[in-house]
DNA sequence: GTCTATACACCGATAGAC
DNA sequence: GTCTATCGGTGTATAGAC
């Protein structure tokens, strides 16, 4: 599935063999066809305009790829597996391990909140895909979504075993907070992208989202002092809004 | 900007004058539109499977629409009127007045949670115009979910100021009550129509959601027979999993 | 390996008959 | 009002020269 052997770095130099120039010239045209896609979805863009944007002939598009779906599938498929949860979620071990359930709450939130930040062009294209059905998001739903929704959810039932969370079905909670994060991402890169409403740094918004979650937002006396170990103040909250 | 007089009614009887055969088809030929462009999106639908789909020529699609283009603003121009929320929000007065806080979620929840569950195509069309820049999402933008932020986040203060609320900055908190609602749609009508993960009624998510923003979902027994006036008990909830 | 030129189909839109 | 026929333009994909 993965054919691209190193897709983390975003440029590889010439590592073994010498016909790399074809590797390079067919990973650009992949990089151009992602931005694009992006912005005009996979039937608003045109052959002619991904070449042009590669600095190559149009001709050359498809020597790399037989036809426009076939690129189209190479950036889903590459992306797919380079932006898997996994590691992010062995990240949070130590936290898990504690039942640190603010540090495994934030950690995710800021782990979706910067790949999305920084991955804007892939987030966009994953929404068109889904939107025409392509199966490939189907595969990334599967793959990384579903998984990291079901993590959660055994996170928060062993927590209720535990005595230490409301007993909720852990699902709702789970997608509440996923909920949450999405969202303020999607409002960020695709609904209101100026920040008009709102525009708050990565590491306050998973702080707040994860105390929302938590604690809720009606004002009780009695739950406010049960922090678990640093005791945070989010008071003066640095919020630009127009 | 609304052309068409009842926007509510799916298939208007001819009430009035005699050539209503005219603004029917027309109807029909937006309602098709509508569908196929949420499926397909815009660049993806022809004029042809149009006419095709609505039992017309193609050339009497222009007769209609001067454009293509003209046709997709027509859909959006009409629903963009209908589905405002501003009589959402006053059926809510009530429950703003007495400080119901629960009620006033809760309410606002049911409203957007409904209005994507009959509205598939809509959502759909309204994320394919955002993807694509287009500039009537940008008015719906403006003219709901702007104002159904800005209320939220008005609404929000006042109970602060009454030493309700923690103080939290209100635009987060709406945001993170929005996010919860709307992605829970955006997976219904998006990512997992059959449901793989989970499949709740809209009720019980509405409720759901509105206890998990005001008391969180820490275990925090001082907070627990907090109720306003009914004494919810949303214990076993009745949820499908696969 | 890269380009120019082109085949072929389809799409949006129009003209004009009925 | 509705249709058939069709035009100009564009899109994907290919052939063949360099």
């Amino acid at each position: 599935m993965n054919r691209l052997a190193d897709s983390t770095k975003p440029d590889a130099a010439p590592n073994g063999g010498g016909r790399m120039a074809g590797e390079e010239r067919r990973q650009q045209i992949v990089r151009v066809a992602m931005r694009l896609f992006s912005q005009r979805g996979f039937s608003g863009t045109t052959t002619k305009e991904i070449a042009r944007e590669a600095g190559v002939s149009e001709a050359m598009v498809f020597k790399h790829f037989a036809t426009k779906e076939e690129l189209f599938n190479a950036i889903l498929d590459h992306k797919a597996c380079a932006g898997d949860m996994g590691h992010a979620c062995a990240a949070l071990a130590e936290a898990i391990e504690r039942g640190d359930d603010r540090a495994v709450f934030e950690g995710l939130a800021q782990t979706v909140l910067h790949f999305h930040e920084h991955d804007t062009d892939f987030a966009r294209l994953l929404l068109h895909s889904a939107l025409q059905g392509h199966e490939l998001f189907q595969m990334f739903w599967q793959r990384n979504v579903r998984e990291t929704a079901n993590f959660l959810r055994t996170y928060i039932a062993g927590r209720q075993q535990a005595g230490a969370l409301r007993d909720v079905e852990p699902m709702i909670i789970a997608r509440a907070f996923v909920g949450m994060v999405v969202y303020h991402s999607l409002v960020n890169v695709l609904f209101d992208p100026q920040r008009t409403l709102l525009d708050i740094p990565n590491e306050q918004a998973a702080r707040e989202f994860t105390e929302i979650l938590l604690h809720g937002v009606v004002k009780t006396p009695a739950a406010a002092p049960v922090k678990t170990k640093s005791s945070r103040k989010a008071k003066t909250v640095s919020v630009k809004r127009k």
